[in-house]
DNA sequence: AAACTTAGTGTATTTTATACACGAACACCA
DNA sequence: TGGTGTTCGTGTATAAAATACACTAAGTTT
């Protein structure tokens, strides 16, 4: 590993979101410095300051692997925050001056939101993060520095996208059921929609392809499973 | 006026557009240097380092309001570029290391979109622009530094956000024919419509309303105008 | 007064959105 | 093994929106 020089002025925050039975769940780390006596009870987006040889996508990246080992997802640039005063918390400033080498540089921080599959991930601990965990969107607490608003943009943007692309199979397992996908859209969306209709709706674009299998292990009539059709969709 | 300093890493940059007959046009300075020789055949958007006390929304405010004298006017922040190599041409860094404290600076910049309405504006010299000349989209030259990426990206954001707003009147004088809204829907959109149920569409929404007043001057049937009420927008 | 130019309008057809209810398939348990 | 519980999977009717299409009206110019 070669050394890289930090730029101190600009960071990448990293809204990452899972999906777990009907709730959009996002990742969260508990603060902890270094090698520090520093105990903070409040929970962060993970993000870091940016390296002055990589890019801003390449810094995202770097943050979301080194928690989760991932690479290649989908990772898309959201929103830029520099608010002079993003960083006055008292807490806020205690936390800084603890990891970082000049605490007192104004930041700005560029916000990517990420997409995973929950299922097969194991998180690992960070330089940044010594522990991290998904917590339900609607739960939430009171994050440190504008994370919260980071987050409503985040949501926001995801909200926006949806329409226009269909993220749906990034978070949910490769094989899922109908039911799930439309419970994922309305927990997105926040809202709920007549199942007849949402399934005419997802089928007619036929990227969403029936898979010859079921269920397994339910209690009731299984559920057909399908996929995504990444070929099919890219022709569109 | 206070002394400002300036924060040598982060600038934002402004895509001004407006809308002259049938085809949109954007901003660009011709880049000159305060006393300095250098003579730069490069046209670039307008920007600027921000300052370390200024939001990122002021710093862009700032920039269009050196240029056009104009405040509260529709500006919103499209994307963030930050390639470690967005400056690397030899002329771009001739041009930083005449105007630029840190002209070797890693620097990345906040883009931001604004509309206006070219009439009754006078663009003004600026510190970062002698001269200022509005262009047409499609007649746009090779730019100085990822300028003409940024635009694209601009441009794209224009077409989202068209749907999700009536931005049309941002571009058009207070009092406008519906034709006159039509073709600005078709430069941004790149596509044409038929006329009648263009009509319909815009006068379904009744945010735009019909005023009791006709073109002058042409040479043909004068068209009626209307006017965006704001009010009734904002009631939906 | 004729020629020119753009304004302004209606209808039929297709596509998409919405609202709504019941039999079928499987696991589990008595 | 038959009954119960639970989710699956499906069709139709209605309303709303999108699309395609062509002629007369109102001015100006010559």
């Amino acid at each position: 590993m070669t050394l890289h020089q930090i730029n101190p002025n600009v960071s990448v925050d990293c809204v990452i979101f899972s999906f777990d039975q009907s709730a959009l769940e996002v990742l969260l780390i508990e603060r902890q410095a270094g090698n520090s006596e520093i105990k903070d009870d409040l929970m962060a987006l993970p993000g870091n300051l940016i390296y002055e040889d990589e890019t801003l996508d390449e810094a995202a990246n770097r943050v979301l692997s080194e928690l989760t080992g991932l690479t290649n997802i989908f990772l898309e640039q959201v929103y830029t925050f520099g608010n002079p005063n993003r960083i006055s918390k008292q807490k806020d400033l205690d936390w800084l001056r603890a990891i970082r080498a000049s605490p007192e540089a104004r930041v700005i921080t560029v916000a990517y939101t990420s997409l995973v599959k929950k299922e097969n991930l194991r998180i690992q601990p960070s330089s940044f993060a010594k522990k991290a965990v998904w917590v339900k969107v609607k739960d939430v607490p009171h994050l440190a520095f504008d994370h919260n608003e980071i987050l409503d943009k985040a949501l926001d943007y995801l909200k926006h996208k949806i329409y226009l692309e269909p993220l749906g199979y990034e978070l949910l397992p490769d094989k899922f059921t109908l039911a799930q996908l439309q419970k994922l859209y309305e927990a997105i969306l926040e809202d709920s929609f007549d199942k007849r209709n949402f399934r005419r709706k997802i089928l007619r674009t036929e990227f969403i392809v029936k898979l010859d299998e079921k269920q397994q292990g339910v209690a009731h009539k299984p559920a057909g499973l399908y996929r995504f059709d990444k070929s099919r969709f890219h022709k569109i």
